[in-house]
RNA sequence: GCGGAAGUGGCGGAAUUGGCAGACGCGCUAGCCUCAGGAGCUAGUCCGGGCAACCGGGUGGGGGUUCGAGUCCCCCCUUCCGCACCA
């Protein structure tokens, strides 16, 4: 009979109390743990390669090993566990790597902060966390993780920085970097949001330093060409990454500058603009104050500290708010001009704050009438305004002009090119800028080329060595690693940490053998996560990144998920390094994610968790108290998994209620639904109807639990068919008297009649497959009390079955002009016409069709039926 | 300002192609079972009217297409996100 056991004390400080007084009890902390240690003992998911199978490369974005994971965390390692697990049991060769995005400031700052060495810092912490995944159960090849603060990994960074040195793809320059000096480092432009910095907020200034760059501007044009081809990202990512890579199609014309004496044409003053058709209308030229003529310019006047005081106010005044256009626009005049090669009149020359030094050439044509930003400078100047295109329909009033007009239109007061439209007119005039060399068509980015110099210690160290005699020389392949010294004083001064151990600094140069520097500056982090997905492929390769056999064979990520904030960072540099490695003949693909999925964060009182707000909720506090699966469950089942959501502790209690719901039915079931005396179902003809039903609710569950899981990946959805499953299956097992009150009569339960044995295992079976990707512990449990000694990866994903899924009869609903007045039930396969005849017979129709004639009745065949009538 | 996404019960959210709006869960209410219930089972739960069968209204607002609109089209409002003087 039921024991009864008060289970308070098992939640003692919790806060919770449950008692669960009928056995058996559902209690996830013992089977949980049963089952990782079986699954870590087993290796269950390792894999290699294996041709004779599908391949699926299943990965999330690593993880910075800051310390613990919330849950905010873990819900992205949660949606890529409930796909690979799914894939596997389709039958997938699936891999599904982890591994630690292991450099990065943060373990320096905790060097500095704690006297620990960042590697101390960052070792414990991925300990940590990775036995934070195990408790979740994720399914990871642990075999292959990595860690990218390891020499065998970086080595590869090293390796793949030279290789882009000799194409020309690494290159060192002289130029002004974003510096954020909280972290005392430079940034590079993806890095830089709203201004500040992207990991701590600070506001970025500029600095000019010497620093090495990667050229992802070769690639601009097929990065934002080959987007179109990325059907299965979100569209809100390709959409960020075409801004960011910001193509736009113009010219570069030179406007001959005029000497100092006002005669001499002695230079150029080249800009780049999209609207050519309006040049006529240029009624002065606007340089940057970074521009190099601006210094020129000063020199060459009678007061040269002047002009350059007003510079430099321009040029100091606050980026952010310069970018934004939350500065006032203002320039002076340099006091020369140039002349605008079309109309070939002189125009002055000025510097404005509003002109960006790293856009274009610096330099723009100011055509106040076509444009918004020119119109304010030269209103406020009093500069000449000429209207060169006349709007159609609505002409402009050219001598009381109140904005710019910078709609396309008719070319007016432009020479022989008046009387043309925009489009043509910029045809017309670019290829007379060329024929007559003043100018040529071009293609401009926004995109910048990615400055990768860090002047920090915890970091891929930059294989390159400075010698008086030879210049910049790479570190040989065969000397790499170069590895980072491990005695470094964390001083947090704003200088390479590096620079300061002279066993580092000073070597041989490879090249005469002469004493040489090395590099003291760090590679950016980026650079480590922008191949580490083909790294998994192979990740102990001692003499290469990868085989380029196993990433063809792995390659590319089939589903890769992780959060939106990485959509122009790490997203866009690895579509680059993908490209690189294509093009050094190693990868086969030019796209390394296939599909993406961007998952929403996780909120806590409406904030997104952080540590420093206090609000973290704890998996492992989860864990301890409503098991990983409960955790699990309610993660997915909360909200599709591209969504935000909001935590509640009392949603997932929701989850752990069900599960214990499953774990109530299905195991004392176990015995008696195993073994001899269980009636096929093929041909079992003798069911009852409910059993019928039951099975009918078993095979659509399987039915839309498989449609919503991949590739839609509505997993939310798919949880919510499986509690209806089971809701059917209490309701059942009330009905087939089997249970009273939801509960069964004994422990040892013996069910007698072998249809009801049936198709209980068959609706218990596919439950437990069903449901294994989200709650594996749970699932293998009772798969294995069940009598199955394999596991359900080796039972494989539930095959649907429509003839048993397809209803004998359906209800369909009947509307009169549009609104539902009754329904009625007819055979499935009942012909239309005698569906209409039943449609109209229905007696809660027939009253509203009185006095009025039927024009039409709309059959759809297991849905409805519409009558029109009047 | 430009671009993107989204507005559905008290709450999270459902609704392949236009076809019974609100599945599933949370919360709430009632009953059962209980020494007890903060456990479990069952039922109810969009709003208004009615004992009820039913009737009327209802997916941010307004128009439209259609036998039929949460879904498609036009206008407007709101929220979130991204970009933002890129010439």
């Amino acid at each position: 009979m039921w024991r009864c056991r008060p289970r308070a004390a098992r939640w003692a400080g919790s806060g919770l109390r449950y008692n669960f007084d009928p056995v058996p009890d559902y209690t996830p902390q013992t089977i949980e743990t049963k089952w990782q240690q079986r699954w870590t003992e087993t290796g269950a998911f390792e894999v290699d390669v294996d041709r004779s199978r599908p391949k699926f490369y299943c990965l999330e974005m690593f993880a910075y090993p800051s310390g613990h994971a919330h849950v905010g965390h873990v819900r992205n390692y949660m949606i890529g566990d409930v796909v690979a697990r799914l894939k596997r049991m389709q039958g997938f060769n699936v891999l599904h790597p982890f591994g630690w995005d292991a450099f990065g400031l943060p373990a320096e700052n905790a060097a500095i902060k704690n006297k620990l060495h960042p590697e101390t810092w960052t070792l414990d912490n991925i300990a940590y966390m990775k036995g934070q995944l195990q408790r979740l159960g994720i399914s990871y090849a642990w075999g292959r993780e990595i860690a990218t603060c390891l020499p065998e990994y970086y080595h590869w960074n090293q390796w793949l920085f030279t290789r882009m040195y000799e194409k020309g793809l690494a290159f060192r320059r002289r130029s002004n970097v974003n510096w954020c000096s909280s972290c005392q480092t430079v940034l590079a432009n993806e890095q830089v949001v709203d201004g500040g910095c992207w990991r701590c907020g600070t506001i970025v200034t500029q600095r000019e330093l010497e620093q090495w760059f990667l050229r992802i501007t070769a690639y601009a044009d097929e990065l934002l060409q080959a987007a179109e081809g990325l059907t299965d990202w979100p569209e809100k990512v390709l959409t960020m990454q075409r801004n960011w890579i910001g193509r736009s199609e113009g010219a570069r014309v030179k406007y001959p500058l005029v000497g100092i004496d006002g005669q001499v044409v002695d230079d150029t003053i080249e800009v780049f603009t999209t609207r050519i058709d309006t040049i006529y209308g240029a009624t002065f030229i606007v340089l940057a104050p970074e521009h190099p003529l601006v210094d020129r310019f000063a020199s060459e006047s009678a007061d040269p500290s002047q002009l350059r005081a007003q510079a430099d106010r321009f040029r100091k005044q606050d980026r952010l708010a310069r970018m934004s256009g939350g500065v006032e626009k203002e320039g002076f005049d340099t006091g020369r001009t140039a002349i605008n090669p079309f109309t070939k009149q002189p125009v002055p020359v000025w510097v404005a704050n509003f002109v960006l030094g790293d856009y274009g050439t610096g330099a723009v044509m100011g055509v106040p009438a076509h444009d918004e930003r020119d119109f304010e400078f030269a209103t406020k100047y009093r500069l000449p305004i000429t209207v060169v295109v006349q709007r159609d329909g609505d002409p402009l009033d050219e001598m009381n002009l109140p904005e710019s007009f910078a709609d396309e239109g008719t070319l007016v007061h432009s020479g022989e090119f008046s009387g043309l439209a925009s489009a043509e007119g910029r045809a017309r005039m670019s290829a007379y800028a060329e024929a007559t060399g003043i100018g040529e068509r071009t293609v401009q980015f926004r995109l910048k080329d990615w400055g990768i110099s860090r002047q920090r210690y915890w970091g891929t160290p930059i294989p390159m060595i400075y010698c008086d005699g030879c210049g910049v020389v790479p570190v040989p392949d065969a000397d790499l690693p170069v590895p980072l010294p491990r005695l470094v004083e964390f001083s947090g001064r704003g200088d390479s940490p590096l620079a300061q151990i002279p066993e580092f600094v000073n070597v041989a140069c490879p090249t005469c053998g002469t004493p040489a520097r090395r590099e003291t500056d760090t590679m950016d982090t980026f650079v480590d996560s922008s191949w580490y997905f083909y790294r998994f492929c192979d990740p102990t390769n001692g003499s290469a990144p990868f085989d380029p056999k196993k990433v063809g064979y792995w390659g590319p990520v089939d589903f890769y998920s992780g959060g939106v904030e990485h959509a122009i960072l790490h997203l866009i540099y690895s579509r680059f390094f993908a490209r690189v490695f294509r093009d050094l003949g190693m990868v086969d693909h030019d796209e390394p994610f296939a599909r993406l999925l961007t998952q929403g964060m996780v909120l806590k009182d409406g904030n997104v968790m952080s540590k420093s707000k206090g609000n973290v909720v704890d998996p492992d506090d989860m864990i301890r108290k409503f098991g990983a699966d409960a955790l699990r469950l309610y993660v997915m089942f909360v909200a599709p998994p591209e969504k935000e959501v909001e935590w509640t502790d009392a949603g997932l209690e929701g989850s752990f209620r069900f599960l214990a719901r499953v774990w109530r039915f299905v195991d004392p079931l176990t015995t008696t639904l195993q073994g001899q005396g269980i009636p096929g179902l093929a041909g079992l003809a003798s069911l009852s109807g409910d059993e019928k039903a039951l099975r009918r609710k078993t095979h659509d569950t399987i039915r839309r639990v498989t449609a919503d899981f991949y590739p839609r990946v509505h997993l939310n959805t798919a949880v919510s068919a499986l509690m209806e499953l089971v809701n059917e299956m209490y309701a059942f097992g009330e009905k087939a008297g089997v249970t009273k009150q939801g509960r069964f009569a004994d422990e040892q339960l013996v069910i007698e009649r072998g249809e009801t044995r049936a198709v209980l295992k068959e609706a218990v079976e596919a439950l437990l497959l069903l449901i294994s990707p989200f709650t594996p512990h749970l699932a293998e449990e009772l798969w294995e009390r069940l009598g199955h000694a394999d596991g359900v990866v080796a039972a494989g994903w539930p095959v649907f079955d429509e003839a048993v899924a397809k209803a004998d009869e359906v209800e369909i609903a009947v509307q009169v002009n549009g609104k539902v007045r009754g329904r009625v039930v007819v055979a499935a396969d009942a012909s239309e016409d005698a569906i209409r005849e039943a449609a109209l017979a229905v007696p809660q129709v027939v009253p509203h069709l009185e006095g009025k004639t039927v024009r039409k009745v709309v059959v759809v065949p297991g849905r409805l039926v519409g009558i029109v009538a009047n």
